[in-house]
DNA sequence: CGACTTTGACCGGCGC
DNA sequence: GCGCCGGTCAAAGTCG
């Protein structure tokens, strides 16, 4: 049996919602409610809770759960051994700086909650889930029995999987959410996942620009990180109408980090990024991270840099009989990175996926986008996305509070990566049966 | 000039 | 062995 474990949390809500947000506010939980019946439902009042095991003396955020089937959640367990299950990660793991391979407990007895035909699944109003953690039937990652525990030890990849407001609240769309599950377990088996063992991967999941898909306005926060990315490539995923665009740092040549960007086929709203190896060098100071970041500031402006808008000369070679490669890499994604003068914290990521609410048959959406197409709708998110507060830095929940040091790492030595664990969320902890 | 994006070609792993 | 697929390379073009 294999468990996929949800995490929900307001952060996102909380730090957008707040604009710039103190960081401060993100590594610290909050004190918020708890349902009033908690006791008799068996859920921790606080975090104080020995059997939640948060430790910090406060409350934290224990959703309104409406419907049947809530009754089946218990916060105390799986977790009762645990400690913040992310950070218990991060102890785990970061320490050798490469891998995010760890152990996520399980009773086995996880309770399917995409069938039960219940109703909220949990979201607060203003709120969504956040990420989810997948435990793939990886043949190296076979289940261990914890004999201190007396239950299963479930070796599992960080994957934080796209679950959006709708999927989580919606009873019709839960069944997706297993669907979720399996889409990316299809996605890393098919990724060098498989093909380079022991690498570090960490996958998360984001909002992508949620407020111009929406048609809301203004808001818009496209998450950044503190690293100069550079794209080198990007392709057609099958499985997903969404592109996946590749990108290696620039921040340092010769460093060998990576990250790929996509949108999430279930949820265009949320991006997943995948980060591959590690930076060998320091931070990039505002110097270097402004290094040659204008012109994407500038591109995107102009959807997509100008290229797309202007065929390509037929200097290129001709289509390959590869269907595969055969014009296959529609410009759905610009993602391009801006930098935040003063902003003290580097480079944005700016994305626009086009094409999110096209109605594609499987194979035109897959294999045969249109190139060089740009909808009302994309021009709509780019205005949205310039419109960002320049001086926030939406993605800085990712990176150290601390800074790094002196090596370019987090004081604390974990890597780039381990920065994200250092924020307190106020997760809240679903479990979930996967089929 | 040097940064960027775009995009067809190439490469290697994997399944059949 | 072949084809599919994901990841990367590199030429071409853009931009400040």
């Amino acid at each position: 049996m294999c468990s996929t474990y949800f995490l929900q949390g307001s952060f996102m809500d909380r730090y957008y919602h707040q604009g710039q947000g103190d960081l401060t506010d993100i590594l610290r939980p909050p004190a918020t409610r708890v349902p009033s019946d908690a006791r008799q439902r068996g859920l921790p009042a606080t975090t104080e809770d020995p059997n939640l095991g948060w430790g910090l003396g406060e409350e934290h955020d224990v959703p309104t759960i409406h419907g049947e089937g809530f009754e089946d959640y218990d916060f105390r367990d799986p977790f009762s051994n645990m400690k913040d299950p992310l950070l218990h990660e991060l102890e785990l793991v970061i320490p050798g700086g490469s891998s995010f391979l760890g152990s996520l407990v399980s009773d086995g007895s996880a309770v399917n909650h995409a069938d039960d035909g219940g109703g909220d699944l949990g979201c607060n109003s203003g709120t969504y889930p956040i990420s989810m953690l997948y435990a793939p039937p990886m043949p190296s990652l076979s289940h261990q029995q914890d004999p201190s525990t007396s239950v299963n030890v479930m070796p599992f990849e960080l994957l934080e999987c796209p679950l959006s407001h709708e999927e989580a609240t919606n009873p019709n769309l839960r069944s997706r959410l297993t669907d979720t599950a399996a889409a990316m377990q299809i996605s890393a088996q098919n990724s060098s996942m498989k093909r380079r063992k022991g690498q570090a991967k960490k996958v998360v999941c984001i909002p992508a620009p949620a407020s111009a898909a929406n048609g809301r306005a203004g808001g818009v926060v496209v998450p950044s990180d503190l690293w100069a990315w550079r794209k080198y490539g990007q392709k057609p995923i099958k499985g997903s109408p969404y592109p996946r665009g590749y990108y290696r740092c620039s921040s340092s040549k010769g460093c060998s980090a990576r990250k790929q960007v996509e949108r999430s086929r279930m949820d265009p709203n949320m991006l997943v990024i995948t980060y591959t190896s590690e930076h060998n060098h320091p931070w990039p100071t505002q110097r270097n991270a402004l290094a040659g970041s204008t012109r994407a500031t500038q591109s995107s402006n102009k959807n997509n840099g100008g290229n797309n808008l202007v065929p390509k000369a037929s200097s290129s070679p001709s289509p390959s009989k590869d269907p595969q490669r055969r014009d296959k890499r529609p410009n759905d994604a610009v993602l391009t990175n801006e930098v935040v003068p003063g902003g003290g914290l580097g480079a944005y990521l700016k994305e626009e996926i086009e094409g999110a609410n096209d109605e594609r048959s499987e194979e035109d959406g897959i294999m045969g986008l249109d190139r060089g197409r740009c909808t009302d709708e994309d021009d709509f998110l780019f205005r949205d996305l310039e419109g960002m507060d320049g001086g926030s830095d939406p993605f800085g929940f990712l990176l150290d509070q601390g800074g790094p040091n002196e090596n370019g790492r987090p004081k604390d030595g974990s890597d780039s990566f381990g920065g994200f664990f250092d924020c307190r969320i106020d997760f809240d902890w679903y479990k979930r049966d996967r089929r």
